[in-house]
DNA sequence: TTTTTTATAGAAAACGATTATCGAGTAGTT
DNA sequence: AACTACTCGATAATCGTTTTCTATAAAAAA
């Protein structure tokens, strides 16, 4: 991981630094799909110089080398996902979590609309939103 | 159509203006998913007094008496659709425009997903991203 | 290792979409 | 017509994101 984005920044002409390293590792080892503000505070103790700018401005720079993807699960701010297979999400519209839907097969959806459009499709993003599991349980009590 | 946001408006406790009228009829008659500023220029002509803030305000109404669904694909805007189906939609990344994609079933895949996560799914959105026939016409030339 | 070059970090200001505030005016009711 | 409550439009405020600028750190050159 890490030397796979050392060498991927230096080959795009980016400088390596330990803020870099350090989201870039934040955002793999998580599956919270946070947004920037989450991955700066979470940064916060760690690095308590870091800068809300200098994360939006490292996101940009993964999104461009393709190790990150970014999120918008219908929020008022963008998500990031170090995780580039192309899967759906699902947001609780209760505590606002986002979550992978697991073990679906997207692949068959898509062929089916990129035969059935005349764009040249290069990428989808699907979004549910409905009520996670723990707050179902908090509501029906 | 008039009679049924006039009616729907009025159950609701909301009074019934010329303004939401325009707008929501602007919005009905259009393919295009405009976003605020797009429904706000195109009324200028007819309504020069016209607010923006009107404009944001009205959505927000006719998102809640369910006339309108908001759209969110991937841009720095919102878009809104009175085209209250569920139905996916496809951005060009060039021109930037926003169409539905016709003839297809999502009811399968909606449930294969409602099934396959312990959420209590409500609802969800589809956006995919490509080149436009008329842009990938340009393109080859 | 030292020097030189160039990109970057961080602070602060700018920006743009959206929302809130408020006073004058209008819709719907009596 | 009169009354009440809602709404319009102008303006300011908000908030996520981007830009600007300068000291500094990373990479290259010496």
């Amino acid at each position: 991981m890490e030397v796979c984005i050392t060498s991927l920044l230096r080959d795009k002409g980016f400088k390596v630094t330990p803020q870099r390293l350090a989201i870039y590792n934040m955002l793999s080892s998580t599956r919270s799909h946070p947004n920037a503000e989450m991955i700066f505070n979470e940064l916060q103790a760690m690095y308590p110089t870091m800068s809300l700018a200098t994360v939006y401005k490292t996101m940009e720079i993964l999104k461009e080398i393709g190790l990150v993807q970014v999120l918008n699960a219908g929020e008022d701010s963008f998500r990031y996902d170090a995780v580039m297979t192309n899967h759906p999400h699902v947001r609780c519209t209760e505590c606002g979590q986002v979550e992978d839907v697991p073990d679906i097969n997207i692949d068959a959806f898509v062929n089916e609309v990129s035969q059935g459009t005349k764009y040249q499709i290069m990428g989808q993003q699907f979004y549910f939103h409905g009520i996670c599991p723990a707050c179902q349980r908090k509501n029906s009590n």
